[in-house]
DNA sequence: TCGAACGTATGGAGCGCTCTAACTATCATG
DNA sequence: CATGATAGTTAGAGCGCTCCATACGTTCGA
């Protein structure tokens, strides 16, 4: 049998269509006796109101389409868990898009939520062009996370990448060490000020002699190599900085292999807080971005804009904090000095 | 400015409503000539059909709900990219909804999608019960994933958990352990019938009397716990076959910090392949299930349901199998002889 | 030459809601 | 006692599409 309708509860109730329409949406002035007729009907017959037929005539589907580049990624589920509990909090619902790790993935992401009329979009971690954001910000408003976009048509959330950066080294030349390597992430995403981050804490340090950056690829073999390099180069650093986890647990592997310590021999701090990193076996001193507030935030933001609080674009940034676990030490040379 | 119709696109192209929705649906008997004219009209206008009217209208949402109850769990990660090829193909799109690890949640999302009439609804690793799954059933198909149903209402997709167990159990045979130990899962999904193959595996090698289960919870820490029981028994094993990748990491650990070699020592075999386990670092031989596989199963099955090719339940049985990494070998003593 | 048969195109009645404007009571006000 | 206010209710016109029934040529066999 079809699922009830509202006309199919009015007729039940003995009202008009209206009014179920009026108490299914929680309107003021309906007399309680009413309302109460209308409920009772609707719950007798199990109706649920249709949200195709609300959103399409209320030209409103209360909805945040949300676009992730890629699930297997944890940074993304833990930023999704925000944008929940603040659409929630808010009065909407997320839906989530894959983008499959591409850009056409992506597109047509979007594409979709474009076509189901959502009234806002949260891209995180986009792929797509900065020109293609926009574009789509003339349609509706869109927040991306973990991206920067130079306009005023695209609100964003960030983390200061820089700070983490510097966290990290100055926890390091707090511990006393002064020759620190860093193994950047390449052209990935946040490596640049990651990258500039180390280099400013070293030189702010007086260390501007002893800044060494080797390149990787934000992937544990690119760190591996990474750490080789350092190991095969006459002078061997007492700690270093890598871009991100994937990459220190490839060097933490290369090292502790080649028979070092760590930390004994060498501290190593990563950067973004992977749920390997905590496994004990790893135990991982690193960077954390608070994921789950960059996710609120990000809703907030899209809120604001859908609701019209807000018309320009609003660049919000987190701060990261450091976490220490155990791959970071008083270097050798200075124990009990 | 609004966003355009299927009437300005009829304007513009000299046609009616009507043949432009034929064209929109690549309907056949229409002409080259008139095909173009829409085309051209629509493009230069911009137009996109709008999802909601088109749905509400032809009471068919080409959409299939995916319930995930946990999206930082990357066995969610991999069945939704099988999920999103089947669809891909089979001509759906996929919406994701998040349970967010609670029953509660688990509904509401399935609340959602109902309102949204999608065509059928996937559930990954549902928590709900048997009953709500086939309540819901009497709406819309409905498939769940990595769960078992005793019900022909809903649709399954699981893999073979005894068999992935006696995988395990034969690979450390093979290389000549006897005293093989199982480091179990509690009453956490799948730890039974993994617990039940290993005993099954044992018997069936006339070891009934090397059988030996320690309890523990699927966490890192209760394989720790689990290895630590282990090794305080009079009699250590040279093997320890441990219910799930997260658990035989932890056990991992506390082994390689008693001084003990991981193989040398002792073998370890873990279960479910999840991305840590790939790391040098750990290199964890495991059971990988074929998640993109069962994925794809489970969008096979609702499109089959939706489109009324199957009216019985099917319960889809993938096979898991064996990756052997770095942590098992031939046991010590039997070394050259 | 007629009409059956086909390939194309169109009008219009929905799909299940929202929302505005209007209508009906009820009640205090001058 | 007419006069607004105000609260509660409803009719009806959409929202932007699909799809059925119908109409309009053509073409073809009889």
């Amino acid at each position: 049998m079809p699922r009830p309708t509202m006309e199919d509860v009015a007729r039940q109730a003995g009202v008009s269509r209206a009014l179920v329409s009026l108490v299914m949406r929680d309107a003021p002035n309906v007399s309680a006796a009413r309302r109460k007729a209308v409920r009772d009907a609707a719950s007798q017959l199990g109706y649920r109101p249709n949200a195709l037929a609300r959103n399409l005539a209320s030209r409103r589907t209360h909805t945040l389409g949300v676009v992730v580049n890629d699930l297997h990624n944890p940074f993304f589920a833990e930023t999704v868990d925000g944008l929940q509990s603040g659409a929630t909090e808010a009065g909407y619902r997320i839906i989530i898009g894959n983008g499959c790790r591409s850009e056409a993935g992506e597109s047509s992401a979007i594409e979709t939520f474009l076509d189901y009329r959502v009234d806002a979009m949260i891209v995180v971690g986009p792929l797509l062009s900065a020109a293609r954001l926009v574009s789509v910000s003339e349609s509706i408003p869109i927040v991306a996370v973990g991206r920067t976009v130079r306009s005023w048509a695209v609100d964003t959330v960030n983390s200061d990448e820089a700070l983490g950066a510097r966290l990290a080294v100055d926890h390091l030349i707090g511990l006393g060490h002064r020759d620190i390597a860093h193994i950047d992430g390449g052209r990935g995403a946040g490596a640049a000020p990651r990258r500039s981050g180390y280099r400013r804490a070293m030189k702010a340090a007086g260390l501007a002699d002893m800044i060494r950056v080797v390149m990787g690829l934000f992937t544990e073999s690119s760190g591996a190599y990474g750490a080789e390099q350092l190991l095969a180069s006459g002078r061997r650093p007492t700690a270093v900085f890598v871009a991100n986890d994937h990459s220190a647990i490839g060097a933490l592997d290369v090292i502790e292999s080649k028979g070092l310590s760590i930390p004994g021999d060498i501290s190593l701090v990563g950067y973004d807080n992977i749920s390997a990193s905590a496994l004990r076996h790893m135990s991982l001193t690193t960077i954390d971005q608070p994921r789950t507030e960059m996710g609120r935030a990000a809703c907030r933001l899209a809120v604001d804009r859908i609701e019209g609080r807000s018309v320009e674009g609003v660049h919000h940034v987190v701060e990261p904090s450091l976490v220490v676990r155990s791959t970071t030490a008083v270097p050798r040379h200075q124990v009990g000095s």
